[in-house]
DNA sequence: CAATAAGCGAGACGGTACGTCCAGTCTTGGC
DNA sequence: GCCAAGACTGGACGTACCGTCTCGCTTATTG
């Protein structure tokens, strides 16, 4: 039989979630134990696991109702500026402490060191082949060639870890034919 | 004490770390235990812990000595095809099975959810400001909305997330002006 | 916290106990683990952990519950009769299988080379004593010399080893005077 | 192929001997490890095993070489006067520091309770025997009733224990008969 | 307005893996 | 070729959590 939600006590419900979310701060996801939820919670296991599956749903709905959100920006008329505020709410959001501490760390438990390990060695090829054709005259001078090699790899790198969309060759020719316009004389 | 490097058994090191490679990729990460990569090794799990202080530092090594090496990129002359070349190594990287099977899982652990539960919001308004702004003949109509959006969210995403530099205004600032000049007619 | 016994489970209580006392007999004290006997009971380790702090007072509990139950000896009216039977209802006790085959290793651990080694050389001059004392006539001839001995220094190593009692020097000279009323003629 | 024991090098053998017997002074028998007394000693642990299978056997030695010795007993005339200081001897040698603290938990590493709970019913009934006797008539009045029970008991459990003979009903109603002479009026 | 069924706190249970310790073997370099 | 040193395989230790399973105890419909 499915639990009953309409008898579902709120009290304990938001307790956890709250008693999720402070331990997730203090100690990063793979040391958050559902049993020092409960714990903090003043609850018993079995309410947990009446109502999560497991750590990563629970820790969803605690974001959902307890993380950051960021203000709706308002069209200023000028896309420039629109579009820097958006970016800068999603910094601001990223930045936050509850966020930043937890969720780097909770979205990317594994050492950061393995990722720099993997995508170095393209950045560097990158750099080094925009700096000849910034000496060539093919890219402006006044391009930061460390951004620039972001805004071909940032892409690439997100929409494999998140799936977002599938990565093909294709996806790859837009992105370059994209940002070379950006980049050119 | 600390070990003495130059009497360790080069045998059981490799064994250890083809046995972790060959479980992370049949299990993923959280799933991985030290336990079954000495018993796999056929080795004693003090010799693990003797030369690696946990899971992550172990799989680093094993990236390390057995992960992908994409090929050199060798320059044609043309920019957009070196650049294109190049990305597109670096996709066949992340997605050698395995790379796709263990990393994504293994630097990724936590809910995707959670992520695009993030991400989406900014998305969302991101896109919709940029068909306006199509609509509005500011940006060229040829331009696929949804991959201009990663453009501009990609590159802050992954600078959080690896931290390669740090998150600032002025970073925001010249990747969406160097993206504009890109979508503009 | 301490366990809540109200809530504990007799069956498995019973079968740790009943395993115990099954592998202490099959392989000695010193090769029990506590891993066997929560295997061979189909039971948690942590539930041994939780009753009992070690492997002792777990085999106390399965002695006191499983262990060898000599029958009451019923007054004959006879003082030597009931002193025999009395002593042979002790010796059944200690040659019942699963006693001798157990106990005495448990009780015993340590080589009996040892203790042999430490006794052996009073117990010889007891009996050159008292094979002197024989022939000058002070001790009766058909008194066993060897049991004699015995009889003078069981009691002493008992009360050593057991601490049933302060080991004095009244102590031993109460024992000798008993023993001698017995030996002279 | 057997070590070479004219090449074996004393200076080695004296300080594992010493060794051993200062840790199992300090830990009791069951907390003294091979590691221990090697590191102790300054020796590879290889060379303790190179001589001695295992614990036991190298505190055999241990004793054998450093353990106490009492004097010799020199015949007073005097048969009661010989036997007592003879027995005081051996309950010296029990007592002597190093032998009490290490040699009981030595010889006898289970929990005693075991033991008195094992021969405490015996006792009482024999006790209980005893008085009975001596309001009878049967036993003095002077008899210290436990250390008659002792006298009954203690070559029983002792024979068991050591096996310096087989424990046959004969050898119990020796004793019976001769402590039985001491006790009587 | 009981009664009765659900959610609840608590916590014991069978398990899995942890990270440590030591046994006993093997290897290397020095004497 | 013994020795000190110490890395090795193996296996038990005692602990921490997992997810499941009762227990009594609220608590809130529902017959």
């Amino acid at each position: 039989m499915p639990p009953d939600a309409a008898r579902r006590s709120d009290r304990s419900r938001r307790a956890i979630l709250v008693a999720a979310m402070e331990l997730v701060e203090a100690l990063g996801y793979s040391k958050l134990t559902i049993e020092a939820v409960a714990a903090r919670a003043g609850v018993g296991k079995q309410t947990i696991y009446r109502w999560w599956p497991s750590k990563g749903p629970l820790l969803f709905d605690a974001f959902v109702e307890l993380g950051p959100v960021g203000p709706d920006v308002l069209p200023s008329g000028d896309l420039a500026t629109d579009l820097k505020r958006e970016l800068r709410v999603a910094v601001a959001e990223l930045a936050e402490r509850r966020f930043d501490q937890v969720c780097r760390v909770l979205v990317h438990e594994a050492r950061t060191d393995l990722v720099t390990l993997l995508l170095m060695p393209r950045r560097v090829e990158l750099e080094e082949r925009l700096l000849a054709a910034q000496r060539s005259g093919e890219v402006r001078v006044d391009v930061d060639v460390s951004a620039a090699a972001e805004l071909l790899l940032g892409p690439v790198y997100q929409r494999w870890l998140l799936r977002t969309a599938p990565l093909t060759g294709d996806f790859v020719d837009a992105v370059v034919d994209l940002v070379l316009r950006a980049l050119r004389g």
